[in-house]
Formats: structure tokens, C-alpha cells, sequence
RNA sequence: GGCCCCAUCGUCUAACGGUUAGGACGCGAGGUUUUCAACCUCGAAAUCGGAGUUCGAUUCUCCGUGGGGUCACCA
């Protein structure tokens, strides 16, 4: 029974690079698909193109998968029961199957070189043909055949696709689809050098290995009745199709790499945060209902269904992403954010500030500057002057905008009473740093943001920063008021303009 | 070009054939405020076009149009 048999989907990506937002988003939601099912997800590497593998490209797919907290129940690293994982070590597989189709007539030998080929398609094109294999070795003796492949010669196998009639499949989320057998040509299932094509090899695989749903790009559309003829040719029962929407790149063409981070790891290191670029990707091109958008892993994993993906191709919000992280810095449970805050401090601040990194100073300003970032990767110019006891003083420029503009002395004057009125300050909080400051401002009559705006470049050597009063409680009485009169001294040493 | 897929605010999307076509990002206005954020309120913003079917189409059908995909010894 179709009904009660176990779901089986899998992963798998060419190791030709790294995979972008496009193709692990097509993981992503496989493997949900798989968890709300109680099935299995599998990881298999199809490298059946030699001349495209990409040293690392494994490693850094999974590594991207594992970012993610994607994972996989059966893959090349942990093996399972319907291994190996890799299609270059089943190439026998293919072999038998290529050599059991010849035997049984959907397939043949084919001897056209490459030249020959190209020259065929070129005569095909200047004629406005269509460019497509003409069958020349479709009719071609089999003992023939069976003589020069035995001699040595190079040779292809090539599927014979039935020239009338039409194929039809089913698609989940598209319905039936049909083709016309003759748009379809002999297409190659075995190459020269023995690999099979993605045709032959993702057949006899997902066979092998009792997949039941193939998900895949919708760009797979067109070549999927070959697949149907080569399942039913080969006896296979035809799995589920779901072909998904792909990722438009900003340009409304593909996703192409000049447009910002495309690596799924890219956006690791660029400061987003797991958990959001996957209910980012997850809810880019699927929905729940007319108002739901943020959702835990756990959460998706028992309301996601493959039916309920868009059927259009969606683009790459990258403004909407960048929201959804700064939500979930935001939201998320503070001692994790620590951690995470720690790490991120350790590999961005500065060499000259030691390490380790304070981890209770990190935990003193997490609070401060959380809702302040919306990527991990904005923290360390943020908190930087926490860090250091030697901050530069800022340029006089930067402390004379505004009201202060042309009153070096003022500014000067205004810094060096600030100083003085905090020094004899016993209790060294926020509030109190306030009210004095306050308290300052009175007497010097002057507006208080003005004036705190002087301080907060005094203090945190920037016109931004996080809260003035909270940021100089955490760094300290002496080296506040320390940064206060040196900053007072530079603007009394300015002549105005 | 042939074939195939797709079509709701700028973007991601929701809407048993019956809703003032909903939400979110972004944008604009206001509020809050020590900077910047965050937060709150309000606002502008869409059913590609044309025929049908129907008492009634965003929804079903057809034809256009537009976008995308695909036509390899790549996946």
C-alpha cells in the first residue's frame, strides 16, 4: 500500500561548489518534509561528472546541511543500509542497468563522436531545427555494435525514446504534465567514460534507494518523461514528483553570485543567525496560513507539507531576511546570545585586545546592543570601545556638529565640568551618572542631548553607540572620566575656524 | 525559436466561487526618546489583458501578454 509505505526523500546536490540559498533551500524543505513524516532524509553526492568535481565541494555541503541543523539520516559520512552514498563508487549499478536496457531493446550503443555531434547541431540550428540527436545509431546492427564497443572503441549508450505517443506524470503540486515523445531525442545514458548521466544514475538510485518522493527544481520538468520511460523500461515503480520553485536572483534572472552573500555559509559568516535564514527560506515560497511567519525548526517540522508549496518562483528578499535575524537576535534566550556574541567578539575585535574575551562584560552589554544590530557581523564596531582601555580620541570634527559647531571652547569647557561633576560620584550607576550629567547640563544651560552627545563621543569615541549611561557605568568611573578630560584637552587645544 | 512551467501590493505571500482582497518586509507620517535602534499608531500600495462558464469570478475554461525553465557524453 502506497499509503502506509515509508517517506524516503533525499538531497542530492553535485559537488561542483558550494551550495547557495537556491539549492539548500530545496534541502531544507526535503528534510522537513521527511521529520513531519517520521521518514527518512537522505544525503547522496552525485559525481558522476568527473570533470566538474570540485575539491572540498563535499565537505562543504555538508558543512553547510550541519549549519543549518539539517540532518541527514543516511549520507556519505555515516553510511546506511542503501549505501554507498557517492554514485561514483555504483558505477557497476549503472553499468547492468545501461547493459539490461540494451538487452531488452530501449537502448543502444551509440559511436557519434563529440565533432560529429556538434557539427550535426550546428546544420540542425543554420537549418532553424531544433538541435537534436538524429537517431543515426538507433538502427545500427547489434552485433555491429557489440563488435566495436568489444574492440575498444568509444561509445555512449543512449535510451531509445518511443517516437509517437506521449508521456504523461504526475506532479504534486503541478498536476499532470504531458510531452509529445517526439520533442524528446535518444538521450545519453552512459557516458564514453563509463558514468552514467544524472537520467540513468538518479533512476537506478532513488530505486536502489526506496525514495518516494523525488524533490528536485522545477528546471528538472522537461527532462522528466525520459525519466518516467527509463523507470517504466527498467520495471521501476515511478515515485512522486514534486518539482519546486527555484530562487530568482534580485535581477529577476537566476541567482547570480555579483548580488551580495550566496553561499549558504557565506551567510554564516556575514552574521546571520541559523535559526533565521531557515525560517527565512523555509516561508519564502511556502505559507502556513494568511498571518504566520515565524516558526521554530520543531514548529515547522509538524506543520510543513510538500502540497502546500508556491507554485512561482520567488525571489531573494535579502531586506526581509535582514529583519527576520535582527527578530530573532531580539527574541532570543539571552545566555545564548552571549555565546554567541563571545564567539562572534572573539574573531572579529581587534588582535591588540586580549584574549579571551571578558565573558561577563560581554554578558553586562548583550542587553544594550542586541536590538541595536540585525547582524552579528555589526557587534564589534559596536562595542569595540567596551574592550579597550585606550580608545583614540575622535577628531574635533566629530565633536563639533550642531550646536557646537565653531565652539571648540565651549565644548571643551562643557566636557571638563562634566568630568569634574562625576568624579566625586561614590555610586557608580547609571542613574546616577544621569542625574549628574543632568544636573550638569543645567548649570551649563545647555540643551541635555546636546550635551550628551558630546559625552557619548567622549566616552564611546563614536556619535553612535548604545545607551550612554548604561555604557558608561559598564566601563568604569576612572576610565570615563579619563576619556572626558582627554577629549576636553584635544577640543581646548583647537583654535575655531 | 520548439516544448514546458508560472502569473495577487515594489518583494514574500493569504483568501471552500460570495471578504471593505488579509498579513509580513520595505516605504511614508506621527508618537516615544540621551544618539542609533527597538517599540506603538496611522497611511499609501496588488488580483497582467481579453473573452467565456456562473446569480456571482483572484479562484474554473480558452486566447493573448509577460516572466522563467529547458533543448549536452552538466547536474
Amino acid at each position: 500500500m502506497q499509503e502506509t509505505e515509508k517517506i524516503r526523500v533525499r538531497f542530492a546536490p553535485s559537488p561542483t561548489g558550494d551550495p547557495h540559498v537556491g539549492v539548500i533551500r530545496q534541502a531544507l524543505w526535503t528534510w522537513l518534509y521527511a521529520k513531519k513524516m517520521d521518514g527518512q532524509f537522505i544525503l547522496r553526492i552525485e559525481d558522476t561528472d568527473q570533470t566538474r568535481y570540485v575539491e572540498g565541494a563535499v565537505e562543504r555541503i555538508q558543512n553547510s546541511l550541519k549549519w543549518l541543523g539539517i540532518k541527514w539520516d543516511e549520507g556519505p559520512d555515516i553510511g546506511g543500509p542503501y549505501g554507498p552514498y557517492f554514485q561514483s563508487q555504483r558505477k557497476h549499478l549503472y553499468k547492468d542497468a545501461a547493459e539490461r536496457l540494451i538487452e531488452d531493446g530501449f537502448a543502444y550503443r551509440c559511436f557519434a563522436t563529440p565533432d560529429e555531434l556538434r557539427e550535426m547541431r550546428e546544420k540542425q540550428q543554420a537549418a532553424k531545427l531544433p538541435p537534436r540527436y538524429d537517431g543515426r545509431y538507433r538502427n545500427y546492427p547489434k552485433i555491429d555494435a557489440q563488435k566495436r564497443a568489444a574492440a575498444g572503441e568509444s561509445c555512449v549508450i543512449r535510451f531509445a525514446m518511443p517516437q509517437e505517443g506521449s508521456t504523461s506524470f504526475s506532479d504534486l503540486l503541478r498536476g499532470e504534465i504531458t510531452f509529445e515523445n517526439k520533442e524528446l531525442d535518444d538521450f545519453v545514458i552512459l557516458k564514453s567514460d563509463g558514468f552514467p548521466t544524472y537520467h540513468l544514475a538518479h533512476v537506478v538510485d532513488d530505486t536502489a534507494m526506496k525514495i518516494s518522493h523525488v524533490t528536485r527544481g522545477e528546471e528538472w520538468i522537461p527532462s522528466t518523461p525520459r525519466h518516467v520511460q527509463l523507470f517504466n523500461a527498467l520495471g521501476y515503480k515511478i515515485p512522486t514528483w514534486v518539482h519546486a520553485p527555484v530562487i530568482l536572483g534580485p535581477d529577476g534572472g537566476k541567482l547570480s553570485k555579483r548580488h551580495g552573500a550566496k553561499f549558504v555559509l557565506e551567510y554564516a559568516e556575514e552574521g546571520y543567525l541559523s535559526d533565521a535564514l531557515f525560517n527565512f527560506l523555509a516561508i519564502t515560497g511556502w505559507a502556513l496560513d494568511d498571518h504566520t511567519e515565524i516558526f521554530s525548526r520543531k514548529r515547522l517540522t509538524e506543520v510543513f507539507d510538500l502540497k502546500d508549496l508556491s507554485k512561482n518562483p520567488s525571489g531573494f528578499d535579502q531586506t526581509k531576511l535582514e529583519w527576520m535575524n535582527g527578530l530573532y537576535l531580539r527574541e532570543m534566550e539571552e545566555d545564548d546570545l552571549v555565546s554567541i556574541f563571545v564567539q562572534r567578539l572573539e574573531h572579529d575585535l581587534p588582535a591588540e585586545i586580549p584574549r579571551p574575551i571578558n565573558w561577563a562584560l560581554v554578558k553586562e552589554l548583550t542587553p544594550l546592543v542586541r536590538e541595536r544590530i540585525k547582524l552579528l557581523s555589526e557587534l564589534s564596531s559596536l562595542v569595540g570601545f567596551f574592550f579597550t582601555s585606550d580608545i583614540p580620541t575622535p577628531a574635533t570634527e566629530e565633536f563639533l556638529t550642531k550646536k557646537w559647531k565653531d565652539r571648540s571652547g565651549d565644548a571643551s569647557e562643557a566636557l571638563k565640568f562634566t568630568a569634574n561633576d562625576l568624579e566625586p560620584l561614590i555610586d557608580w550607576n547609571a542613574e546616577d551618572i544621569q542625574q549628574t550629567m543632568r544636573n550638569t547640563a543645567e548649570k551649563l544651560e545647555t540643551r541635555a542631548g546636546d550635551f550628551f552627545s558630546l559625552t557619548r563621543i567622549a566616552v564611546t569615541g563614536t556619535r553612535v553607540s548604545p545607551p550612554l549611561f548604561e555604557s558608561m557605568e559598564i566601563i568604569g568611573q576612572e576610565l570615563c572620566i579619563n576619556r572626558i578630560r582627554r577629549a576636553s584637552n584635544s577640543l581646548r587645544n583647537t583654535t575655531d575656524s
